[in-house]
Parts: structure tokens; sequence; C-alpha cells
DNA sequence: TTGGAAAGTCAACAACGCTGACGTAAATTC
DNA sequence: GAATTTACGTCAGCGTTGTTGACTTTCCAA
């Protein structure tokens, strides 16, 4: 780890080079960040698309099937395939609005609130050991990327959950 | 690596939301990060897993067949499908091992590197802004991180890459 | 009451993963 | 020199997850 450089040149003089190192570091990250629930999903035939559902529905209960939709940028055919699979399994339920009875809110059942419970724990966990490897500096500067990297849209749908904590 | 202890209660009392942030972040960024080449492709009738055989070819060249196999973690079928478009279109071609003639070595043609120059300079101009949108300190934070969450047999690829080559 | 938004469905398709089986050429081992 | 292993290519088939397009049902609101 040990290419640079004394201090702030580091970043008026980044190579192309250093550059694209941060881009592989994405793209090995990437594949660990979404491994160990791959591996659970993998069992129970569920995919990446069925985790994401979950992730969001636990983290927003009561979301509707259009807020979802723009939350994860797919089609509602593909979302609807997902959720179709997940309700007759049992995993998420359906409330039909009260207030505008068009709108169908999103709540996991306890089956699903277990399941959810296992994936996050796993991607929680290899999360928490690289931010304790990485030391408390480095978590607020990965944040800072990231959240830097974002679209305008996918950012503020971010910011949209983050509310309500640090 | 920066293991301050002045703020370490911001690790040790890190709590599940906060991690969740975390692992939000990186599903929003990863859409942000694949964006730009994405558009570039769709155009082409490319798709991600040609920009992945483009950059690592690019990033190593004359790198084998079952180098870039263990680089991109897929099989060879999958490879091969993707290879044999690249070849038959011009941007990729192949040489024969004169050492081990069972190899095949893969070099970019000419249009390949114009193409992989297109795609890097889109994702490479996103990534720039982002670090410097977030401060030098940021970026060795966000690389800490992202190293410290892959898999150790793929950060032993990635720093093989780091290392300046194959 | 009618226009349009929200939701759901059917059909078809593409990208890109996967497994399994088979073939060929070249290198290595016995 | 024969047998085995390695590196690569290919055929066939399948699953997940994304896409368009067209259409219906339900229901709010003007």
């Amino acid at each position: 780890m040990a290419e640079n450089t004394s201090g702030d040149e580091s970043l008026l003089f980044l190579t192309d080079e250093q550059v694209r190192k941060g881009i592989e570091a994405m793209f090995f990250a990437y594949r660990g960040f979404t491994a160990d629930p791959d591996r659970i999903l993998e069992d129970l035939d569920y995919g990446r698309a069925h985790h994401r559902a979950i992730h969001f529905i636990h983290r927003s209960p009561g979301t509707t099937v259009s807020n979802l939709l723009a939350i994860l940028g797919v089609t509602k055919q593909s979302l609807n395939r997902v959720l179709r699979a997940l309700i007759e399994q049992g995993l998420v339920r359906i409330e039909k609005g009260r207030v505008d009875q068009r709108e169908r809110h999103l709540y996991l059942t306890d089956k699903g609130s277990t399941l959810e419970r296992a994936l996050s724990d796993a991607q929680r966990a290899r999360m928490r050991a690289a931010y304790r490897a990485a030391g408390p500096q480095a978590v607020q500067g990965f944040r800072a990327v990231l959240e830097a990297m974002m679209d305008p849209e996918q950012r503020r749908q971010y910011q949209r959950l983050r509310e309500g904590g640090p």
C-alpha cells in the first residue's frame, strides 16, 4: 500500500492509474459485499433482487410499490415478479392503502423478518469487520466518496433513507 | 493506515443502523459507478461483462484466458461468449503462447483501445469528481475500507494488479 | 362522470451467470 | 513413447434479473 506521497498532493496529482485502482477496488469489493447474502439466498432459491426488496421493505415498512420502484430503479414488471414470489411464500404481506386505496403498502411478515435478519447479520458482519480493519477515519472517507459517486437522484433516495440517524 | 484512538468511540459504538447506511451507500454508489460506461455500452450492444474483459485486458496486456477467468470469477463458458464477440468484432486479438502454445494471450486492438479509453474516461471522470468532492483523506479511507471488504482471494487478485503488472 | 394515476398481468426477449459433456492440442509425467 | 494433465473452445440447456410493449382493473380527483 505504499506508493504515495506526502500529504495533499495526492489529490492534485492523482494519476489515471491511481483513479483506476479505485475503480478496481470497487469491482472487487462489491463482490465481497454481496458474497455472504448470496450464499444464504442460494439455498432458498432467491436472488439479489429478492434481497434488495426485503432490505428496503424492512427499512421502510409500509412503503408502496411505486416508492420501492423508485428506490430500486427497476421496472414494475421486474419488481412484480420478485414481489409475487415473496408474497406467495409468505415473506411479505400487502395492505391496501387506507387513504389511497390504489396503493399497496408492503410489510415483512415474521418469516420475512427472520430472513432479513439473517441476511443483514451476514452483510453487516463483513462491513463491520472492514470498518474495524480500516479505522474510524477511513469509515468517514468511505461514506463520503460513495456519496459523491452517486447520481443526484440516487443520492436523494439515499439521503431520504438516512434521515433519522447520523 | 490511521488507527487513531482519539475518535475510537465511533468504531466501538457503531450501531447496526450506522453499518446499514454503509451497506446502502454501497448499493447506490455502485449504480453510479457503472452508469456512465453502461450508457456507452448500450449503444454498441455490449454489456458490463464486455467492459470488464476489456478493462482487465487493457490492464494486463497479454494476459491469458485462464488468468482472466481467475480475475473475473466467472466460468470459461461465460467468458468465452464475451471474448468471442470481442474478437469477432475486432476489439481483441489473440496470440498463441510462444513458450506454452496452449495459452492464448489477449491484447486490445486499436479499436479495442479506443473503446477502452472512452469507457475508462467516463468512469474515471466520475471517480475523480467524487474524490475531489470528498477530499484526499477520504480517498485513503475509501480504498482502505474497500480493500478490507474483499474476500482474501479477491484481495490477492487486486493487489497483484496494483503492483504494476501481471 | 370522466381522465389519469397506481397497480397488476401477459408475452417476448436479452445479458450474463451457471452446469454438464465433449473435443483438441500441447505440455508434462511416468 | 504412452498416459495423463492442462488450457482452451464449444454445444446444449437452464435460471435470474433486467428490458419493452400492450392491456386491464381499480380508484382518486377534477
